[in-house]
DNA sequence: CGAAACGTTGATCGTCATCAATGACGGTGG
DNA sequence: CCACCGTCATTGATGACGATCAACGTTTCG
């Protein structure tokens, strides 16, 4: 980052901001002003509905950035980032990030990139989730979260799914039953190719 | 368009390509080599899961691009899209297409706002589709279509749903027995701030 | 002082009733 | 033949209620 850092057009410092666990980076509805690079920590990306409860679209890591759909349209915040555990990031200007979008084309291209990955994620997601049984979409999150070697708490995880904690348990009991997770936690017992074998036997059901 | 054409540094071309109803600009897993933006009538943009169901995930019209996902990061096609009506588009060749991203800033930022407008989109509507029944889902259809002035195929409308057909009649019925629909048809039998007052309540209701 | 007893809280699960959505099958009408 | 719908059975997911259990702090009594 100290590269862009000098070399913008502003001059505006790029500042490393430190989030307790719970606490909000972005609030829906707000405007604001500054983009965010995860340095450390996760944070969870969600909308909250009007009748309370709370879809979450992605969880950010290291080296993921947010505010930058708000960076490149001036609209308000579509949904808020909250940091799971305690989370420190680059918080970079508008301006600033304005003036790479355009002067550098690395940062560009990393951009555009970037964005291509969310919708690509964000497509496939919903495709499954919309054509599959909860059951199926919860081994993916679990197959992704031991993929990544990060802990995410379990209301959260329902969040993602969409469905409240106690369906969340009762299909975490359904798994189990059929010994595809251990029997107390909720690691997947299985070895990657028959966990493969597992979600394609779902994919061919009708 | 001929503009960029006449800039380009490759001098390749920009065609215009015709598509009758029922033929595809673009197949899922495909290495394309054009973008295309339409210039005339109505796609969908789909995915067949290995079940055999499709999952729609927007309708692309006037003006709108498609391929751009592929253009940017080279991979293969992540979905399908199809003309439903007559389509005539604009094919641009990748090599025009990346010269631009780099040398046309205009361009460049028309680009990096269509993503974000992608992305916004998806999530609210992978939102609403989780959190609420499917009759809030049509009735938010019914009310795009409406609006936009366009006209799209039962099973089409029932694949962006993610339902059968048979799930699809239902709920219209549903929605008539409840003076929402006209009797008949399916067009919304209500003024704009009636619809906003029944859409508020499904997502009122916890 | 320290250990046993108590109450609080939050997370989990069994159970039962309910709802939303589907699938299947057959009938009707253009 | 195809689009649509009535009907009935079934599945998937939820909501509500109550029981259990572990964690934790506080009280009580020897």
């Amino acid at each position: 980052m100290e590269q862009f850092t000098a070399s913008s057009a502003e001059g505006e410092a790029v500042a490393i901001k430190t989030f307790a666990a719970g606490t909000r980076l972005i609030r829906q509805g707000d405007t604001i002003s500054h983009v965010y690079i995860i340095r450390e920590g996760i944070t969870k990306c969600y909308i909250e509905e009007d009748n309370g409860k709370d879809y979450i679209f992605e969880f950010l890591g290291k080296g993921e950035i947010t505010g930058d759909l708000e960076g490149i349209r001036k609209e308000k915040c579509l949904c808020n980032i909250e940091a799971i555990t305690h989370v420190t990031a680059y918080a970079i200007p508008h301006t600033l990030f304005s003036w790479l979008l355009v002067n550098n084309t690395e940062f560009n291209r990393l951009m555009l990139e970037e964005l291509v990955i969310r919708i690509r994620q964000t497509c496939i997601r919903a495709s499954y989730q919309q054509l599959y049984p909860v059951e199926y979409a919860l081994l993916r999150l679990l197959a992704l979260e031991a993929e990544q070697d990060i802990v995410i708490p379990k209301k959260d995880m329902a969040s993602y799914l969409g469905i409240t904690i106690r369906s969340f348990n009762r299909t975490l009991k359904e798994l189990r039953s059929k010994n595809i997770l251990d029997p107390q936690g909720m690691n997947i017992d299985l070895s990657r190719k028959q966990l493969e074998e597992i979600l394609r036997r779902f994919e061919d059901m009708g």
